[in-house]
DNA sequence: CCAGACGTTGTT
DNA sequence: GTCTGG
DNA sequence: CCAGACGTTGTT
DNA sequence: GTCTGG
Protein backbone atom coordinates (compact mmCIF):
# COMPACT_ATOMS: atom_id res chain seq x y z
CA UNK A 1 0.00 0.00 0.00
CA UNK A 2 1.36 3.34 0.82
CA UNK A 3 0.95 4.78 3.92
CA UNK A 4 4.72 6.48 4.26
CA UNK A 5 6.89 7.96 1.97
CA UNK A 6 10.23 10.02 1.82
CA UNK A 7 10.33 13.35 -0.69
CA UNK A 8 13.64 15.48 -0.85
CA UNK A 9 13.01 17.78 -3.52
CA UNK A 10 11.81 21.36 -2.56
CA UNK A 11 8.46 23.22 -3.97
CA UNK A 12 10.72 25.45 -6.63
CA UNK A 13 12.24 21.73 -8.07
CA UNK A 14 9.00 20.22 -7.97
CA UNK A 15 7.56 23.19 -10.03
CA UNK A 16 10.54 22.80 -12.78
CA UNK A 17 10.25 19.13 -12.41
CA UNK A 18 6.58 19.02 -13.54
CA UNK A 19 6.67 21.90 -16.17
CA UNK A 20 4.18 23.70 -13.39
CA UNK A 21 3.44 26.90 -11.54
CA UNK A 22 4.61 26.76 -7.54
CA UNK A 23 1.18 27.22 -5.67
CA UNK A 24 2.68 26.22 -2.38
CA UNK A 25 3.01 29.24 -0.50
CA UNK A 26 5.35 28.23 1.94
CA UNK A 27 3.14 25.66 3.10
CA UNK A 28 5.41 22.71 2.84
CA UNK A 29 8.19 21.05 5.07
CA UNK A 30 11.05 20.13 2.85
CA UNK A 31 13.11 18.12 2.37
CA UNK A 32 10.83 15.24 4.77
CA UNK A 33 11.85 11.71 4.42
CA UNK A 34 9.53 10.13 6.46
CA UNK A 35 6.24 11.80 5.15
CA UNK A 36 2.88 10.41 7.13
CA UNK A 37 -0.77 11.03 6.52
CA UNK A 38 -2.31 14.12 7.86
CA UNK A 39 0.98 16.09 6.75
CA UNK A 40 0.71 18.97 4.39
CA UNK A 41 2.11 17.53 0.75
CA UNK A 42 2.71 18.62 -2.28
CA UNK A 43 0.31 17.84 -5.37
CA UNK A 44 -0.15 18.83 -8.66
CA UNK A 45 -2.63 19.37 -10.38
CA UNK A 46 -4.18 20.72 -13.71
CA UNK A 47 -6.69 23.64 -13.53
CA UNK A 48 -8.83 25.77 -15.74
CA UNK A 49 -7.59 29.02 -15.20
CA UNK A 50 -10.49 31.31 -13.50
CA UNK A 51 -11.11 35.24 -13.65
CA UNK A 52 -11.76 37.59 -11.03
CA UNK A 53 -15.30 35.98 -11.24
CA UNK A 54 -14.59 32.45 -10.17
CA UNK A 55 -15.20 31.62 -14.15
CA UNK A 56 -12.94 29.01 -15.55
CA UNK A 57 -12.09 29.70 -19.00
CA UNK A 58 -12.24 25.59 -20.83
CA UNK A 59 -10.01 26.96 -23.73
CA UNK A 60 -6.85 26.92 -21.47
CA UNK A 61 -5.21 24.90 -18.62
CA UNK A 62 -2.65 25.72 -16.14
CA UNK A 63 -0.42 23.26 -14.27
CA UNK A 64 0.62 23.98 -10.49
CA UNK A 65 2.16 22.61 -7.63
CA UNK A 66 -0.40 22.86 -4.53
CA UNK A 67 -0.53 22.09 -0.94
CA UNK A 68 -2.62 19.38 0.41
CA UNK A 69 -3.22 17.46 3.51
CA UNK A 70 -3.08 13.64 3.34
CA UNK A 71 -6.16 11.92 3.95
CA UNK A 72 -8.72 13.11 1.33
CA UNK A 73 -11.50 15.10 3.08
CA UNK A 74 -14.77 14.94 1.16
CA UNK A 75 -16.84 17.86 0.57
CA UNK A 76 -19.42 16.90 2.88
CA UNK A 77 -17.32 15.74 5.72
CA UNK A 78 -18.71 16.99 9.20
CA UNK A 79 -14.93 17.38 10.63
CA UNK A 80 -11.33 16.69 8.87
CA UNK A 81 -10.80 14.06 11.22
CA UNK A 82 -12.89 12.06 8.15
CA UNK A 83 -10.37 12.10 6.38
CA UNK A 84 -7.84 10.64 8.38
CA UNK A 85 -8.62 6.89 7.35
CA UNK A 86 -8.96 8.30 3.75
CA UNK A 87 -5.22 8.36 2.70
CA UNK A 88 -5.47 5.34 -0.18
CA UNK A 89 -8.28 4.58 -2.46
CA UNK A 90 -8.30 1.72 -4.23
CA UNK A 91 -7.54 1.90 -8.14
CA UNK A 92 -10.45 -1.32 -8.41
CA UNK A 93 -13.34 1.01 -7.29
CA UNK A 94 -12.30 4.36 -6.69
CA UNK A 95 -14.85 5.77 -9.48
CA UNK A 96 -17.65 4.32 -8.10
CA UNK A 97 -17.16 4.65 -3.93
CA UNK A 98 -19.43 7.96 -2.89
CA UNK A 99 -16.03 9.33 -1.32
CA UNK A 100 -13.95 9.25 -4.04
CA UNK A 101 -16.27 9.16 -7.38
CA UNK A 102 -16.60 12.88 -8.09
CA UNK A 103 -12.89 13.45 -6.99
CA UNK A 104 -12.02 10.33 -9.45
CA UNK A 105 -13.81 12.49 -12.82
CA UNK A 106 -12.70 15.33 -12.38
CA UNK A 107 -9.90 16.24 -9.87
CA UNK A 108 -6.90 13.73 -10.39
CA UNK A 109 -3.42 14.74 -9.10
CA UNK A 110 0.36 13.73 -8.61
CA UNK A 111 1.51 13.18 -5.62
CA UNK A 112 5.59 13.63 -6.23
CA UNK A 113 7.96 11.21 -4.29
CA UNK A 114 11.30 9.70 -3.86
CA UNK A 115 9.88 6.37 -3.26
CA UNK A 116 7.65 4.82 -0.71
CA UNK A 117 8.38 2.83 2.67
CA UNK A 118 6.72 -0.50 3.12
CA UNK A 119 6.80 -2.98 6.58
CA UNK A 120 8.09 -6.78 7.05
CA UNK A 121 6.92 -8.13 10.02
CA UNK A 122 7.89 -10.76 12.18
CA UNK A 123 5.79 -11.20 15.53
CA UNK A 124 6.67 -7.44 16.86
CA UNK A 125 9.48 -6.76 15.30
CA UNK A 126 8.76 -4.09 12.03
CA UNK A 127 11.17 -4.01 9.28
CA UNK A 128 11.02 -1.19 6.97
CA UNK A 129 11.91 -1.45 2.98
CA UNK A 130 11.63 1.49 1.01
CA UNK A 131 11.21 1.37 -3.03
CA UNK A 132 12.40 3.57 -5.10
CA UNK A 133 13.90 4.13 -8.85
CA UNK A 134 16.99 2.14 -9.15
CA UNK A 135 20.30 4.58 -9.21
CA UNK A 136 20.88 2.44 -13.10
CA UNK A 137 17.65 3.50 -14.50
CA UNK A 138 16.84 5.94 -16.93
CA UNK A 139 14.11 7.28 -14.08
CA UNK A 140 17.01 7.75 -11.27
CA UNK A 141 17.16 10.78 -9.35
CA UNK A 142 13.31 11.79 -10.75
CA UNK A 143 10.30 11.52 -8.94
CA UNK A 144 7.57 8.78 -8.63
CA UNK A 145 4.57 10.46 -9.75
CA UNK A 146 1.99 8.75 -7.21
CA UNK A 147 -1.77 8.45 -8.45
CA UNK A 148 -4.00 10.88 -6.32
CA UNK A 149 -7.28 12.32 -6.05
CA UNK A 150 -8.18 15.72 -4.45
CA UNK A 151 -11.05 17.12 -2.66
CA UNK A 152 -11.46 20.52 -1.32
CA UNK A 153 -13.48 21.30 1.93
CA UNK A 154 -14.46 24.24 4.12
CA UNK A 155 -15.26 23.67 7.55
CA UNK A 156 -17.90 26.36 7.48
CA UNK A 157 -20.05 28.04 4.58
CA UNK A 158 -17.81 30.80 2.85
CA UNK A 159 -15.22 29.91 4.75
CA UNK A 160 -11.48 29.18 3.39
CA UNK A 161 -10.99 25.46 1.87
CA UNK A 162 -8.60 22.94 2.71
CA UNK A 163 -7.56 21.15 -0.02
CA UNK A 164 -6.75 17.73 0.79
CA UNK A 165 -5.48 14.30 -1.20
CA UNK A 166 -5.48 10.35 -1.33
CA UNK A 167 -2.90 8.04 -3.02
CA UNK A 168 -4.51 5.73 -5.58
CA UNK A 169 -3.07 1.94 -4.56
CA UNK A 170 -3.21 -1.47 -7.29
CA UNK A 171 -2.42 -5.08 -6.58
CA UNK A 172 1.37 -5.22 -6.48
CA UNK A 173 3.01 -6.36 -9.03
CA UNK A 174 6.54 -8.05 -9.95
CA UNK A 175 8.90 -8.33 -7.70
CA UNK A 176 6.93 -5.81 -5.27
CA UNK A 177 4.75 -8.61 -4.46
CA UNK A 178 7.50 -10.14 -1.75
CA UNK A 179 7.23 -7.12 0.38
CA UNK A 180 3.79 -6.42 -0.28
CA UNK A 181 0.39 -7.30 -1.76
CA UNK A 182 -0.66 -3.74 -2.35
CA UNK A 183 1.27 -0.62 -4.20
CA UNK A 184 0.95 3.24 -4.83
CA UNK A 185 -0.11 3.76 -8.71
CA UNK A 186 3.06 5.32 -10.26
CA UNK A 187 2.12 7.27 -13.51
CA UNK A 188 4.75 7.35 -16.25
CA UNK A 189 5.93 11.01 -17.11
CA UNK A 190 4.62 10.16 -21.12
CA UNK A 191 1.07 9.97 -19.12
CA UNK A 192 0.53 12.45 -16.71
CA UNK A 193 -1.17 14.91 -18.90
CA UNK A 194 -3.79 12.11 -19.26
CA UNK A 195 -3.83 11.57 -15.70
CA UNK A 196 -4.15 14.98 -14.74
CA UNK A 197 -7.02 16.32 -17.60
CA UNK A 198 -9.61 17.80 -15.83
CA UNK A 199 -11.66 16.86 -18.81
CA UNK A 200 -11.14 13.41 -18.71
CA UNK A 201 -13.90 12.23 -16.64
CA UNK A 202 -13.08 8.40 -17.32
CA UNK A 203 -9.50 7.57 -15.79
CA UNK A 204 -9.85 3.78 -16.18
CA UNK A 205 -7.35 3.05 -18.67
CA UNK A 206 -4.77 4.75 -16.03
CA UNK A 207 -5.39 2.36 -13.36
CA UNK A 208 -3.18 -0.21 -14.10
CA UNK A 209 0.74 -0.65 -13.30
CA UNK A 210 3.21 0.27 -15.86
CA UNK A 211 5.51 -1.89 -16.86
CA UNK A 212 8.64 0.52 -17.82
CA UNK A 213 7.64 2.04 -13.92
CA UNK A 214 7.68 -1.63 -12.49
CA UNK A 215 11.29 -2.41 -13.96
CA UNK A 216 12.81 0.75 -12.56
CA UNK A 217 11.95 0.36 -9.44
CA UNK A 218 14.34 -1.33 -7.02
CA UNK A 219 13.90 -2.29 -2.94
CA UNK A 220 15.84 -1.79 -0.22
CA UNK A 221 15.97 -2.52 3.57
CA UNK A 222 16.32 0.29 5.44
CA UNK A 223 16.57 1.89 9.22
CA UNK A 224 13.83 1.40 11.49
CA UNK A 225 14.30 4.57 12.84
CA UNK A 226 12.03 5.54 10.10
CA UNK A 227 8.90 3.55 11.71
CA UNK A 228 8.60 6.66 14.72
CA UNK A 229 7.69 9.93 12.95
CA UNK A 230 9.60 11.84 14.95
CA UNK A 231 12.74 10.81 12.92
CA UNK A 232 12.73 12.83 9.50
CA UNK A 233 16.38 13.01 8.01
CA UNK A 234 17.89 11.72 4.84
CA UNK A 235 19.24 8.52 6.49
CA UNK A 236 16.35 6.93 7.00
CA UNK A 237 16.77 6.24 2.81
CA UNK A 238 19.76 5.07 3.20
CA UNK A 239 20.37 1.23 2.93
CA UNK A 240 20.91 -1.08 5.64
CA UNK A 241 21.56 -4.70 6.85
CA UNK A 242 19.86 -5.29 9.99
CA UNK A 243 19.53 -8.59 11.53
CA UNK A 244 18.94 -10.28 7.91
CA UNK A 245 17.90 -13.64 9.84
CA UNK A 246 15.41 -12.34 11.08
CA UNK A 247 13.82 -11.64 8.04
CA UNK A 248 15.05 -13.62 5.03
CA UNK A 249 13.66 -10.99 2.06
CA UNK A 250 16.73 -12.65 -0.29
CA UNK A 251 16.74 -8.67 -2.22
CA UNK A 252 19.81 -10.20 -4.13
CA UNK A 253 16.88 -12.22 -5.81
CA UNK A 254 13.75 -10.34 -6.00
CA UNK A 255 15.60 -6.78 -7.44
CA UNK A 256 15.38 -6.88 -11.36
CA UNK A 257 18.94 -6.60 -12.82
C1' DC B 1 -39.78 7.87 4.25
C1' DC B 2 -35.48 8.78 7.65
C1' DA B 3 -30.88 7.39 9.46
C1' DG B 4 -26.46 6.53 8.69
C1' DA B 5 -22.62 5.67 5.97
C1' DC B 6 -19.44 7.41 2.89
C1' DG B 7 -12.60 3.82 3.41
C1' DT B 8 -8.31 0.90 3.36
C1' DT B 9 -5.26 -2.03 5.54
C1' DG B 10 -3.94 -6.11 8.06
C1' DT B 11 -4.95 -9.96 10.86
C1' DT B 12 -7.27 -14.11 12.33
C1' DG C 1 -24.09 15.49 -1.63
C1' DT C 2 -25.74 10.78 -2.53
C1' DC C 3 -26.47 6.12 -1.78
C1' DT C 4 -27.88 2.08 1.08
C1' DG C 5 -30.46 -0.16 4.49
C1' DG C 6 -34.37 -0.58 7.38
C1' DC D 1 1.91 3.54 7.61
C1' DC D 2 3.65 3.15 12.98
C1' DA D 3 3.62 4.82 17.83
C1' DG D 4 1.27 5.80 21.63
C1' DA D 5 -2.72 6.60 24.19
C1' DC D 6 -6.59 4.70 26.21
C1' DG D 7 -9.12 8.59 32.42
C1' DT D 8 -11.02 10.85 36.51
C1' DT D 9 -10.63 12.89 40.74
C1' DG D 10 -8.62 15.83 43.85
C1' DT D 11 -4.81 18.45 45.23
C1' DT D 12 -1.01 21.68 44.46
C1' DG E 1 -8.27 -4.25 21.21
C1' DT E 2 -8.99 0.14 19.01
C1' DC E 3 -8.57 4.81 18.14
C1' DT E 4 -5.91 9.14 17.41
C1' DG E 5 -2.07 11.78 15.99
C1' DG E 6 1.87 12.59 13.18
Amino acid sequence: MCGRYALAKDPAGLAEEFDARDATDGALDTPEYNVAPTLTIPGVVDRHPRDDDGTPDPSAVERSVRAMRWGLVPSWAKDLSVGNRLINARAESLTEKPAFRRAAASRRCLVPADGWYEWLRDGKHKTPYFMTFRADSDLAGHSLALAGLWETWRPEKGADPLVSTTIVTTDSAGPLTEVHHRMPLVIPAARWAEWLDPDNDDPTDLLAPSEEILAAIEMRQVSSKVNNVRNHGAELVEEVHEVPEQQGLDLEAVNPS
